[in-house]
DNA sequence: TATTGTTATACTCTATAACTATA
DNA sequence: TATAGTTATAGAGTATAACAATA
């Protein structure tokens, strides 16, 4: 059996870690009747207005995907479609008051359910996490 | 606007961790023709055998969608169904040598595909963030 | 001609409900 | 009666290919 290197016991705490934290955060969306991706969108669009294209690409999807998704995502009233000003080929995807609050209350909600995940840590070693993983995404 | 607090601030950094280390994870196993799910099945039975409804409980999903995954994995060769001596209700879900093969090919590719999340971490820090993920998964 | 988005189609993942066989 | 697994059905997510409108 070959010994692990310092660097596969990472990618293995990383993957583990991603298993792990995105069962709640998939179990929270679906309560709200929400996919995964359903909810990025949301958090992506918060602060902006993406072209359907623009928004595919940002998630790695391809742009018939995102038609769909933005099409369920607007019959339940979370998004819209806004004709763009500088391409009449485009349209702009924009979050609506009604998806900002299920955004909004979701994040808190997300925020509680991931919390006990770093329970076994002290408030030092959290920080330092914290910080670690902040550099490791910059 | 609400100021973050430390904790937030960790949580919001796990959950943006855990996309995307998915990220290449998925690609990664769509391009050997099979979902994240499979993936972890075939992880899970590597070292032991469960019934269906074990599989299902330590995914959480329901024996159906266990029925499904299941059978298609098994069209493929990776996986293979075998009675449950105990109990004539009851099916055991395995490994096949193949799908032994694909697993192993695909825990270093992962590996590989993984490591560059980390580049702009220093060795140190890199064995710093690694413990941390342990004490925390622990 | 090239690009943007949509539509048509197909497959996987998932759940719920009804069912069969066994306990 | 209760449990293990399957089947039938339905909806969401995803991709590929063909298409219409605009650049």
């Amino acid at each position: 059996m070959q010994e692990m290197t310092e660097d596969d016991r990472l990618v293995d705490a990383l993957g583990e870690t991603a298993f792990r934290t995105m069962g709640p955060l998939t179990g929270l969306a679906a309560d709200a009747g929400l996919s995964l991706t359903q909810l990025r969108v949301l958090a992506i669009l918060r602060d902006r207005r993406l072209r359907i294209g623009d928004l595919a690409q940002y998630l790695g999807l391809e742009k018939s995907t995102m038609t769909g998704l933005v099409a369920r995502a607007e019959k339940k009233g979370l998004l819209a479609r806004v004709p763009n000003e500088q391409d009449a080929r485009a349209v702009d995807v924009v979050v609506t008051d009604a998806g900002r609050e299920v955004a909004a209350s979701l994040e808190s909600a997300m925020r509680a359910a991931l919390l006990p995940l770093t329970d076994r840590l002290a408030a030092s070693d959290r920080r330092r996490l914290r910080e670690l993983l902040e550099q490791m995404l910059r």
